[in-house]
DNA sequence: CCCTCTGTTGGATT
DNA sequence: CAATCCAACAGAGG
């Protein structure tokens, strides 16, 4: 899945292609993301019409004039947009229809994703497991220390703790402490007040490269044969774009961790 | 061809 | 807390 620019970026692209419409129809297909009967799930949302289109963390929320759809994209979601008649791609699994004579699909080969319609009551009751998004709290860095006191796990895995705060993820943890040039297993409670600012810009300045660089269509690190545009994920055994020392993999939380043993000694 | 490993998430289990 | 496994699939490498 996308991490946080990935979901603004399909926030973005959602609301100009849905804002204003009428859902006409719901299709569950193959593996439909949802955890209720599917025909559930089209009575709620059929006929209803949206009316924004927000982003908290890397959740997204299409409120309808009646209840709202929250949508996770889990790895390997996408959202996109085809006129009618175009034949669904592959993995495709929940389509909506809308009164331009385009369809939304969402698809996701992986399905990790998670699609729900919701009360404001669900709604709310969701969200409130979240901490602040992260690109709006780490404009703040005394409030990224806030979020952070007293947690007694690992920098890299406290970042990916959504309801610290919300949408960063493996890649971006990893961008930003090498950006700080911080060790990742530094405790996350210990670390001193003077980090919190390089950190809070690191993750802004990872998270928001990547946004300018999603103008298209689809998201840039999935894209075939581009280059990486990561300084260290990904990147195990290449020298450091700093100081030249291979960058080395390590696993935290049965999940890579690349970092560089120099720029980020413990 | 087959087998193994790895992967952008998040939740459950031990 | 932590480590580990799992969901379901695709791609890479041996």
């Amino acid at each position: 899945m996308p991490e946080l620019p990935e979901v603004e970026f399909c926030a973005r692209h959602v609301r100009a292609g849905a804002v204003g419409r009428r859902i006409t129809a719901v299709e569950a297909t193959i593996g439909p993301p949802l955890e209720g009967p599917p025909a559930a799930f089209a009575a709620a949302t059929t006929g209803r019409s949206v009316q924004a289109v927000r982003r908290v963390g890397k959740q997204l929320i299409v409120d309808l004039d009646i209840g709202h759809v929250l949508l996770h994209l889990g790895m390997t979601g996408k959202i996109l947009r085809h006129p009618i008649a175009q034949p669904p791609r592959p993995a495709t699994r929940l389509i909506f229809t809308l009164d331009d004579g385009h369809r939304l699909d969402f698809v996701d080969s992986r399905r990790f994703g998670r699609v729900a319609a919701v009360d404001a009551a669900a709604l709310a009751e969701h969200l409130d497991r979240l901490g602040p998004d992260a690109l709006e709290i780490t404009a703040d860095p005394p409030a990224m220390a806030a979020r952070f006191q007293g947690a007694r796990q690992a920098i890299k895995v406290a970042l990916l703790d959504q309801s610290r705060i919300a949408g960063v993820g493996n890649i971006y943890a990893a961008e930003a402490l090498f950006l700080a040039r911080l060790h990742p297993w530094t405790l996350a409670g210990a670390l001193p007040v003077a980090a919190w600012a390089p950190l809070s810009a690191g993750l802004a300045e990872t998270m928001n490269a990547s946004l300018q660089r999603e103008l298209g269509e689809e998201i840039i690190y999935l894209q075939e044969g581009a280059e990486s545009p990561f300084l260290v994920y990904g990147r195990e055994g290449a020298p450091c774009t700093r100081c030249g020392t291979a960058i080395v993999r390590t696993v935290q939380q049965a999940r890579s961790t690349f970092w560089c043993p120099t720029c980020q000694p413990a």
